[in-house]
DNA sequence: TTAAAAACATTCTAAGTGGTATGTTTTTGG
DNA sequence: CCAAAAACATACCACTTAGAATGTTTTTAA
């Protein structure tokens, strides 16, 4: 196999390997041989790729958490047709798509900045782009949608942004102690009372 | 001293450097012995009040955690008065009172409800058990508001609730990516938008 | 006063941790 | 075909971890 293609087929398993586990285990407490032992390669072979464990987390967070967040929140606030139907539609369907194992694991993403802490400046900043693309993305949306008389102008997009966000990072957290889906159906209802009293 | 206050108080402060390092730290990666040396005994001494370190975690959870949280957000919803008065009061005087500190390192059991897996069920329980009792005051309140005619009668207080719950915890979390208040500011603008649609 | 029990301290262990140093095999360009 | 470089594997290191085993001191109740 070609050397480049080799490598780079190496470093997608190890990362989706890393990812699995951070997201089941925790990101601290996963360790690198844990990782490795499930590619059934060895350490050796991890610092070949990688300098160090916090070379892998940034690389998780900016190839793994951000492109899941960009695939079911981000991307799908860019289509055409009324603003206000786009949000509606992104937020309850995304949450109604979730499989079990999601629902008990919560948000990748919230897992980690909530494990992270505060001295570790470098996940945070990572972390804080993809949320800081969301919100730009949503107020973008919301912006359209009030030009488009289809959300109303008085409110403020990043305020409703930010609202939205905060409210569905912390229903996953939630989810997690539940073993029903009951939390999640009042989190939806609470949802759409809010999305109504935005829409124009 | 007597035995049983002694053994008392060091259960005490074990259980105090115990908080602290969780939230600060995190609570996987906080080792007892960090614990012990912060309260200046042994990691003997520690082994003598706790079987283990689960248990000790059974009690942050219950004893500091749980009281954080019914001091700040549940009690006093239970206060007379006008109920939409207070839950705005409650709400937005809280997050409004966080300290800087408080503000680095988020909410201490909303970083350990995504820091514990799945698989750790004992936690979970506890945790619940806080989130649980907090809903349930915020029901009482809504619900005591609709029959005073300060909150409307056509929302479910137990989505109100939980949507509260959530957007709070979740903007806990993301407020610890942030330099400045900003983003605390959005969410408390959002969050006053939410509260004047399910006003009466 | 005394013996037992409680409250610790000291010492140790086995298993893991991130990371390095040094091998061996495969790929590659000339 | 061949030497160099890339892609790994093996072995090791210093350190940390939860926890047990065993000591010593303080408190207590008779």
């Amino acid at each position: 196999m070609k050397q480049a293609l080799k490598s780079e087929l190496s470093k997608q398993l190890i990362l989706n390997e890393a990812f699995k586990l951070f997201y089941e285990d925790g990101f601290k407490t996963t360790s690198i041989e844990k990782i490795m032992k499930a590619t059934t390669m060895t350490k050796g072979a991890f610092y070949h790729h990688y300098a160090n464990k916090k070379e892998l987390g940034i690389e998780i967070i900016t190839q793994k958490l951000q492109s899941r967040v960009q695939k079911r929140m981000v991307y799908p606030l860019y289509q055409n047709g009324n603003a206000y139907a786009i949000l509606e539609d992104t937020f309850l369907n995304s949450l109604k798509s979730f499989t079990m194992y999601e629902k008990k694991h919560g948000c990748p993403t919230n897992n980690l900045i909530n494990e992270i802490g505060d001295n570790e400046k470098v996940y945070q900043r990572a972390l804080k782009n993809i949320i800081e693309e969301w919100k730009r993305a949503l107020i973008e949306l919301i912006e359209r949608g009030k030009t488009e008389n289809s959300i109303k102008k008085e409110i403020s997009s990043a305020a409703a942004a930010i609202y939205l966000i905060s409210a569905f990072e912390g229903i996953r957290g939630i989810r997690k102690l539940y073993d029903d889906d009951k939390v999640m159906d009042e989190y939806l209802n609470g949802l759409s009372i809010y999305l109504k009293q935005i829409k124009q």
